[in-house]
DNA sequence: ATATGTGGTGAGCATTCACTCACCTATTAA
DNA sequence: TTAATAGGTGAGTGAATGCTCACCACATAT
């Protein structure tokens, strides 16, 4: 399907545009990125990274100075490529499709999100979990991906309301129960590290029952 | 409204419960629970406690030995007294009344659940962070809660499907569903800190529908 | 050959922080 | 009056941890 392959393609750019990053400190990256999603950012100490990427401490703090730094090197790829070029190469899909139906446009969402979260389960966790500890992180995040969310999704929302085949409820609302649903599911993943591949059409149905016109 | 009630009982409960804790550790307790929710656990230090309860350091160890018993003694009454008394609350009122609908055991749930959320911000905020950090508080929750719903919650789901009142799934699914949607709720209030007395006849629209039979 | 730069190393430093302890005060018990 | 208990204090401690730095290895350039 087009959208996985575009998808894969946000990865890869972010893989590429780590083309020069030496190896070991790939692993630095990597073991950072696993452990911050065991046990949290906090409790994570630089030695447990180095040991887990087989470097030495000194190798961890060559390129990124501080431990926020290396938080931000893990998380920011996803913030600033991977979430954009998600929601944009959603909005190619759909926006410019004016015959597309609520069903199809649910798919698209649905189909496209679990293939995210499956293949970014720690990433998100870290994320969300940093998120809710730390109020600035809110801050930054927020007026980069609001606009994001109205120029692309809200289009949409605001022409299936015009046609009817949508609920009239704010785009805000209708926003937050998407994705909250879909959040939903990647909670449900990390309390039973159950696979999703069941998931996809159960939130269909019930994204497009609850979101169906009155 | 009957529901409301018994839940203020529940915090009151608690209240009384830490009615023998002397005044100073009744400021600790609140402390910590403004400063783990502020900044998250890890980030806290018992000097900052100390300083915003108004105390010495060392009266936050005369009775939490650990910084650990501390964010134990803030949680715990919430999980072994107040989530479930609200649970069997709900099941006093909804399941012994065979010929309750789906929207009116919905509007109990939500009416119940916004309440509860409007009035423990805070200490949900913290636990919900610490269930997605520590894997052993997830390990040592689930076996208390799940049986909770299972008891009391899935009879009435299953009643309700018998009747086609709702939708068959499994009950897992729908109390995903309906404490997934909740939860976008008081995700929705950490990032706007708006109030969210405008929330609850969306949030029942919102799963009565997605909950509808086919 | 020499110099320069990049990536890597790990012992060690400075600081922070959870936790302790000897002491104080006040209330209750004997 | 004395003893005992409980609550409270804050300077102090040891361990942990983020981070540094002098040094090494190797490649490329001069």
């Amino acid at each position: 399907m087009a959208q996985e392959t575009n998808m894969q393609a946000a990865f890869e750019n972010v893989m590429a545009a780590s083309g020069n990053i030496p190896p070991k400190q790939k692993l630095v990256l990597a073991a950072s990125l696993e452990l911050f999603a065991e046990q949290g950012f906090a409790n994570t100490t630089t030695k447990e990274i180095a040991s887990r990427a087989g470097v030495a401490e000194g190798t961890v703090y060559k390129r990124y100075k501080t431990k926020d730094a290396l938080l931000a090197a893990v998380l920011a790829p996803y913030v600033t490529e991977v979430v954009p070029a998600f929601v944009q190469d959603f909005a190619k899909q759909v926006v410019n499709q004016p015959y597309m139906t609520l069903h199809e446009m649910l798919t698209t969402v649905v189909t496209d999100r679990i293939a995210f979260i499956k293949g970014n389960r720690a990433v998100l966790q870290v994320l969300i979990t940093e998120i809710l500890v730390r109020s600035d992180l809110r801050k930054q995040l927020t007026p980069r991906v609001l606009p994001l969310l109205q120029k692309n999704l809200y289009a949409v929302l605001d022409r299936l309301k015009a046609n009817a085949e949508l609920v009239d409820w704010p785009n805000d609302r209708i926003a937050q129960f998407m994705i909250g649903t879909m959040i939903t599911e990647l909670a449900r993943s990390i309390f039973t590290d159950e696979d999703l591949d069941q998931a996809g059409p159960v939130l269909l149905a019930f994204l497009e029952k609850g979101l169906a016109p009155k």
